[in-house]
DNA sequence: CACCATCGTTGCTTTATACGCAACAACAAT
DNA sequence: ATTGTTGTTGCGTATAAAGCAACGATGGTG
C-alpha cells in the first residue's frame, strides 16, 4: 500500500547509508568502520563500501591517518539550502540580532520536526559561549520553552498525545513529567502568550519563548531567549517575555500575520 | 584498486540518492520526481522509490499538496554536528561577534573544501540583510577575499594550479582571470597579511579577509568582513584590514598559535 | 622483537535487491 | 470531454550489494 511507507518498500542500501550518516553525534563526531559495523549490525565490508561511496560525494570525510570518518561538508552545503530557503528564517535574522541586543542573552528560532524542537537559527550573546544549543540541534518539546510554545499553539491535537505517549522523561528536578500538569501549563501558555522553562531541561538554564505566526494565523516557529538562571531569574521573566513577544510579533508581521 | 575510488567500486543506488540530495539548490529548493528523472537520467520509479527512502529518514520532505520534495531537517541536524565539532568554529564565535560590532559589517569564517571556499560561520551586521552568503555556501577561491587568503597561505602548491586549471571564470569586470596576475596577487597577500576583493566576485560588494592559524602554524580558515562598496570603500580597506587581522590573530591564539 | 589481534580492504560468489517496464489512478491541460 | 502528464506500484529479471574469506597493515602484548 503506497500510502504507508513500509520498511519493506525502501531501498535497503540507501537506508544503510542514511543510518550511517545519522549515527554521528556531537559527542561522537568521528567513527570507525568496525565500530559502525557493530553498532548498526552491518558487515564491515558493507560499512566500508558504503563509507567509500559517501566519501566520494563529500558526505563523509576519511582522516587518512586515523582512518576514522567524520561528516563531510556536503552536509553543510545542503543545510544552507534547508534554512536559507525558509521564509521564517530570512525574516527573523534582524529581529534575533535586536533581541540579543535588548536582552543581552542568546536568542534562537525553532520549529517542530518529528516530535521534537529543532533550532533553525541562533544568535549568540556576548557572554562566554557555552554551546547549550546549536543550529540543527533537536530538543524535547515538553520541557523547553520553545517546545512548550509550539505544543500549546499546535493545531494538531494528536501531537501532544504522541509526545505524552513517548514518555515525559525527567532531565532535572524541575522537569514536568505529569501529563495533566503539562496540559494545564499549555493552556496557561495560550493565555499568557509565552512560555518559560525554569531549569526544566537543563540545570541552571532558563528560557522564555513566544509564538511566531504565519499569514494564516498558524504558529510556525518559536522565538526564544535562553540563559543561565543567574541572568534570567524569575523576577525578570515577565520583563523579558514582553521583549520576546514583541520580537516574535515583529517576525509574524513580516510573515504576513495581522 | 582500493586507493583510487573508481566509480565502478561504489554503491550505485547510494550514489543515486546522494546525487538527488545534491541536486537541490537555493534557487531550486523544491523538486518534482519527473524533473529529477530528466535532469539526473534516472527512471521515474527509481527516483520515486529513492525519494521515499530519503523521506523515511528525514533527509527530504514531501509536500503532500504539491508532491514536490524539499531537503529535510535531518540535514540540518547533521550540519550542526559538522560545524559545532570543529575547534575553529567554537573558538571563533565571540570574535566574529566583536568584529561585526567594531566594523559594523557582516563577518564570516570559511575554509577550503573541494577547490572552493565554504562558509562555516556567519554573523550578520545590523544593516538590512541581503543574503550574499550563508553558512554552507560555496564560493570560488580566486575572486573572494577569503578564497585568496586561503590560496595564498595554502601549503599544497598543487591547489593553486588545480584552481587555475579549472579556469578563472569572470564574474564581474574586476574578476582576475589572468593566472599570472593571480599568482602575483597571492604573493602580495602573503606580504600584507590580508586579502581584499573589490567587486571581484559580485558587483558592488567588497570584502577583506585575514588568515587564521592553528597551533602548528598552518592556515586553517579565513576570517572576513564583507559589505557593499559604499560602506567599504577603498579608503577604508586598510583600517578594516587591521581589525580583521587582529580578530583573526585572536582566533589563532585560541587555536594554540604563537 | 616476535607473535597475535584487530582493522579495513578487496576478490569472489550468491542471493536478494533495485531497476525499469507497464499499468493504473489522479490530476492538469487543452 | 478528451488527452497528456505525473507519481505510484506490481512484477520480472539482471545486476548490484551483501557477506565470506583472505590479505596486508597496524596496533597491542608478553
Amino acid at each position: 500500500m503506497g500510502a504507508e511507507n513500509q520498511d519493506t518498500n525502501h531501498l535497503s542500501s540507501v537506508k544503510n547509508a542514511l543510518r550511517i550518516l545519522r549515527s554521528f553525534t556531537v559527542d561522537e563526531p568521528e567513527k570507525k568502520v568496525s565500530d559502525l559495523s557493530v553498532s548498526l549490525g552491518l558487515n564491515k565490508s558493507t560499512v566500508s563500501r558504503t563509507m567509500a561511496t559517501l566519501a566520494s560525494e563529500g558526505f563523509v570525510y576519511k582522516d587518512p591517518e586515523t582512518k576514522k570518518y567524520r561528516l563531510g561538508f556536503s552536509i553543510l552545503s545542503l543545510s544552507g539550502i534547508v534554512n536559507t530557503t525558509m521564509d521564517v528564517y530570512r525574516e527573523s535574522i534582524q529581529t534575533l540580532n535586536k533581541l540579543v541586543e535588548t536582552t543581552g542573552e542568546t536568542a534562537h528560532l525553532s520549529i517542530i520536526d518529528q516530535l521534537e524542537v529543532i533550532y533553525l537559527q541562533k544568535v549568540e550573546c556576548n557572554h562566554p559561549v557555552r554551546f547549550l544549543t546549536h543550529v540543527g540541534r533537536r530538543n524535547p518539546l515538553y520541557c523547553t520553552s520553545s517546545g512548550k510554545v509550539l505544543l500549546a499553539y499546535c493545531q494538531d491535537e494528536d501531537l501532544l498525545e504522541q509526545v505524552i505517549q513517548q514518555g515525559l522523561n525527567r532531565f532535572t528536578k524541575n522537569t514536568i513529567t505529569d501529563p495533566q500538569k503539562l496540559r494545564e501549563q499549555l493552556k496557561e501558555i495560550q493565555k499568557n502568550g509565552y512560555a518559560y522553562s525554569s531549569e526544566e531541561y537543563r540545570e541552571g538554564v532558563n528560557s522564555i519563548a513566544a509564538p511566531v505566526y504565519d499569514y494564516r494565523g498558524k504558529v510556525i516557529a518559536a522565538l526564544a531567549v535562553v540563559g543561565p538562571k543567574q541572568r534570567i531569574p524569575s523576577q525578570k521573566i515577565n520583563n523579558i517575555a514582553k521583549k520576546v513577544i514583541y520580537a516574535a510579533s515583529e517576525i509574524s508581521a513580516k510573515m504576513g500575520y495581522r
